[in-house]
DNA sequence: GTAAATTTTTACCATTTGGTAAAGGCACGA
DNA sequence: TCGTGCCTTTACCAAATGGTAAAAATTTAC
């Protein structure tokens, strides 16, 4: 919600706004992935930005917004893998490519993952609108183009929503309870390697016709 | 930590005591699972339990031990469908029977699923050890179970830790994340009856040769 | 029925926490 | 150099929250 000025142009933030707001959000994601919504406290955000809670409060106007406003960021990035899924390439192999990106994702941002998780996990008290208005729409729109693809022979017959739960379940899992995968597996080698591996065998099986 | 009579033996609770543990941690379960550890607080789960707050903590030392006590006595039951998989029995058909022994507790205990999660997503603060002591040892010895299948050829090659890791992950995913699945799905029917079929599907792809 | 033990309530308390008011610093154009 | 607008700090506060002390009520044992 940018101010308006007097003219009612949006002001273009200075670039010390720029940096802070950047500063207190990447702090945020660390504490609130970490510690939930309620377990994470502005004190901790702000020694984690290197800033004072009063000065995070300059830039934002509550913890709230701090949240929401990581959790509308990231939907945009979550997205994307899903996005690129594309209807007039091979199926088996856009499907598969979906999940080795998702895999990547949850390699590359674990903390996104466990944020969204977290929020999820407690019923979506702060994100449910926009998961209505980005989310279902385009899972809606990728699971008839599925479905097509099953119709035309192209895909042996299986239910694309169940299919897509399947690949967030399986792919976001190596983020959410990395805790227990390291537990499980010894810290000794990345799991991501290995994982690869796997979820290309099981969906590559289930694809086939 | 029952307490001890003068003269060294366990005293037995007594009716009352038993009971409104019970109530305690029935209504703790609901609490902590739709807010977390940090969000739940002991004047909601007195509200809940239909107690007072200090009458709670006659019954329980604290927040934390109602919490670890729920985390214990949830960890057996948790484990009971994969300790029943049975190393006479046919390999796939094991494993597919874990699957929806699994899916099945997903459905009928969606809070102590969630309870699980939110421990481990916050990198299981209070739950380490008994991860260690009992999950560790159980995980390892059914991977060496799923080994030996494969090695005699009852099972196609796949990594047993990995299978489990997704069999974990597909099957929690619908208590864990229903918010998201039935916004997704809509309210219409009951999404178990479907993720089961699909799940069989799965599963039975990826170990059959 | 009565005394002892157990259970429950009332009245608090100290700390934490999200948030505010207001003064002080700082950069920058005139 | 002076004033104006942006940024930061200091000093707070009210509410929420985990927890306690001790009296009152109730159950249990004899």
């Amino acid at each position: 919600m940018p101010e308006l000025s007097p003219k009612g142009v949006a002001k273009k933030p200075s670039r010390i706004q720029q940096r802070n707001r950047r500063v207190i959000l990447d702090a945020a994601l660390e504490v609130f992935s970490r510690h939930g919504y309620r377990g994470a406290t502005l004190d901790q955000i702000a020694a984690q930005a290197g800033l004072s809670k009063p000065n995070i409060l300059y830039y934002f106007s509550g913890k709230e917004e701090i949240h929401v406003t990581l959790l509308s960021q990231l939907m945009e990035n979550w997205l994307d893998p899903l996005v690129e899924m594309d209807p007039t390439g091979d199926p088996v192999e856009e499907i598969l490519g979906y999940v080795h990106r998702k895999l990547a994702m949850a390699q590359e941002f674990p903390s996104e993952s466990r944020l969204f998780a977290g929020e999820i996990l407690q019923g979506a008290p702060r994100m449910r609108p926009e998961l209505e208005t980005n989310l279902k729409p385009l899972f809606d729109e990728k699971c008839a183009l599925i479905q097509n693809w099953i119709d035309q022979g192209s895909l042996p017959p299986l239910d694309p929503r169940h299919l897509i739960f399947s690949i967030w379940a399986s792919t976001q899992h190596y983020a959410d309870f990395e805790t227990q995968v390291s537990l499980l597996l010894g810290a000794d080698d990345d799991p991501f390697a290995s994982a690869t591996a796997h979820l290309d065998t099981m969906f590559r099986r289930l694809l086939r016709a």
